[in-house]
DNA sequence: ATTTTATTGCAACCTTGTTGCATTTAATGT
DNA sequence: ACATTAAATGCAACAAGGTTGCAATAAAAT
């Protein structure tokens, strides 16, 4: 209810319907701390439909305001995005992680800026998927 | 007909029978001189069950021949392994980059190694995906 | 309060991938 | 070359994940 407040002003932000799906959709999201699998907030949420819920994950990405953080091919995980995401561009610059222990998924950043190159290429964007143990399992 | 003496021993190597339908695959995926896409596997080869081409594919990156080199969420591209790779583990060190002018996805090495960390966690493998402009559309 | 415009639900569909089972094919030993 | 054995194939059926068209509904703007 209070913190509703929050969320509906970054949907208008956003130029996002603040919608009962939406919101509900986006707490679910943003209350879970790490990226959660999509079956997680359908299991939260079953009362609206499932294309819904698709439409919905669309909209909130390319509103800049949650991605995907897939780690392997199985299901797919979302996270809320740093605040320098916009409905232009998505611009992340950290790691995901997945705990072989725990599974959780994560958006880390490195200790230090990664940088490489390979001859001939201009790399423009680039996305690390890492899997270990997380700081929680260790 | 020549070369397949090379491809059936390969196969025989890591203990999977020579088949016409595992012989097709693998000429094609190897004659394409980078990551293929599935559906251009499947177009080249339309003499077969589509189940059968799903089974072909996942033994042979089960013996270590191929590997999947996916960048982007789209289509599933393959590539043949290095020969480092065995039926008991892939090793890939390099990065699958993806150019955004021609489209092709390739298995390419960084100029120097990548070495990175993150505080508390262990990290056991990972991957790089990149985009940017491949060599020949440079 | 009314109009406008975006979002939702539903049903239908598509793509990608998997499974069980009977049939065929490749490898192995004679 | 032939019979035996074990693995691979085709087919049909299924399942998960995701999309589309369209009529009904809800949010925003006036
Ligand atoms: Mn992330
Ligand atoms: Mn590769
Ligand atoms: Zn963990
Ligand atoms: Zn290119």
């Amino acid at each position: 209810m209070e913190e509703n407040i929050l969320l509906r002003q970054l949907l208008r932000e956003r130029k996002l319907k603040a919608t009962s799906t939406r919101l509900d959709v986006l707490a679910v999201i943003s209350g879970y701390n790490k990226a959660i699998p999509f079956s997680e907030i359908q299991n939260s949420l079953h009362d609206f439909d499932r294309v819904t819920l698709y439409r919905t994950i669309n909209s909130l990405m390319k509103s800049g305001i949650i991605h995907k953080a897939s780690v392997g091919e199985k299901e797919t995980f979302y996270a809320v995005c740093s605040s320098k995401c916009s409905s232009d561009s998505h611009n992340h610059k950290h790691i995901h992680f997945k705990c072989s222990n725990c599974k959780a998924v994560t958006c880390v950043q490195a200790d230090s800026a990664i940088n490489f190159a390979i001859t001939g290429h201009t790399i423009n964007n680039f996305e690390i998927e890492a899997t270990g143990i997380c700081v929680s399992c260790n």
